[in-house]
DNA sequence: TCTAATAAATGAACGTGTTCATTTTTATAG
DNA sequence: CTATAAAAATGAACACGTTCATTTATTAGA
């Protein structure tokens, strides 16, 4: 719908002129209070010609989200050296927090409209394969980079698991009024613990089948934000 | 909001005729196909009066979720005997499942918008109490009765725990579209083994810490459906 | 350069959730 | 029974997300 993939130049630049008017007015005067006739304002250009390259108002923060994400996927590549599995999940969602901190409203918007199975940026659906992919990715390469990576298989299982639970943080931090999300940082220091404690049983058979059940059920509804090994590439189904 | 206390019995009345047509509706025609206006109608009511006793279409879904946490809170007690807490959680979850499964549409909504922080039906706000401390004490009461009910302390904190795992498998439920919600009933039954498995590990005090860990994490962003034990009764803070 | 086709852009119109000033009904008091 | 206050009920109006028929700009072919 919002792909960028297939535009002229021209259109790029308006669909650019119109995000970036979007998000400045977001963090001006919050998600809800923007109307997109605000934005439409503000970017210089009429309302219909928003939705020539946003489908609903919610792409806008899915297109912020996916920003977020391709600094997320350079950050991990270039920033996140060494450390255990544990180690290095916790480092990434620090990082992740501290880059969402700024964008609260709109994001808590885009995660619970996801969540709705219905919406078209259900977090399962079509509409969002690029920007799981990507954030899936990170978190594959999150355990694949680790000191103690288990093999191909199993650290898919837990990349996907991670990534679903990045998501599940990120929605307690939405619900945090802690001041500095410190509830957040400490549930993300439980989670460092778990997994540090949790990540040499996996070696063990009950442990290891109860990742495999749980990354199956994740697939299960679609969320395998990598790709799974059988089929071809990209497509989840 | 939508509390029933304080009404005359000709608005009780009215606020039931209202509903009764909206969940009529809702099962005929779905959810957001539903419109208010077809609501008032149905009902013989006007537009107006709709907003009169609820203050928003999603709590519709709300006073609907109360009706259903009312029946499970009779069933549990009268109904579920016996059982470790592995065996009776599986047993309520597959009852609530059979229970919401001809309401997928407005819960899904429902959960999904309860899910954002700014909503006035947020899962975690002032407007869910009542129904929060329903269904929170239903699942204490699976904690309490069980054969191997933990002492009072953390029976508390293992009974909010399953009430936000009943959320998150709901969750699950309206993405999964296997049929019959097979993918639904499998994770269940891997919650009773993953139960079944912990439960012992619960005497032991580093388990007996994460647990408590969760539920203060869970309590900090205001999930307790149960009263925390300090203050008065009933709400919290 | 003219023409046709394609892309970009417009803004009026629609539907729906929500609000509110107003009217109608019901209960209460003298 | 009447007057008065409170509760119940009304429906027009509003705002905003979304759609779409139409207009304007740009590109490509002769």
């Amino acid at each position: 719908m919002a792909g960028v993939s297939g535009l002229t130049p021209k259109a790029l630049r308006t669909r650019e002129r119109i995000l970036e008017a979007a998000l400045r007015l977001f963090a001006e005067k919050g998600y809800e209070a923007t109307t997109l006739r605000d934005v439409a304002r503000e970017a210089g250009a009429s309302l219909g010609l928003a939705y020539r390259y946003f489908a609903s108002k919610e792409e806008f923060a899915l297109a912020l989200y996916m920003r977020l994400a391709e600094e997320s996927e350079e950050w991990v590549r270039d920033g996140l050296v060494g450390g255990t599995v544990a180690e290095r999940f916790e480092r990434a969602m620090v990082a992740k927090l501290d880059q969402v901190s700024p964008h609260r409203g709109p994001l808590a918007a885009l995660l619970s409209r996801s969540l709705d199975p219905n919406s078209p940026i259900s977090a399962l659906g079509e509409g969002t394969v690029a920007v799981r992919e990507k954030m899936g990715g990170v978190f594959l390469e999150v355990v694949r980079g680790a000191s103690d990576a288990p093999g191909e298989k199993q650290a898919r299982e837990l990349g996907n698991l991670l990534y679903a639970l990045h998501l599940a943080i990120l929605l307690y931090w939405f619900h945090d009024r802690t001041p500095g999300g410190r509830a957040t940082r400490d549930l993300v220091g439980s989670a460092r613990e778990t997994l540090r404690y949790l990540r040499p049983a996996l070696r063990l058979p009950p442990m290891s089948r109860v990742l495999s059940r749980l990354a199956g059920a994740l697939g299960n509804v679609g969320m395998n934000a990598t790709a799974p090994p059988a089929e071809e590439s990209g497509e989840a189904r």
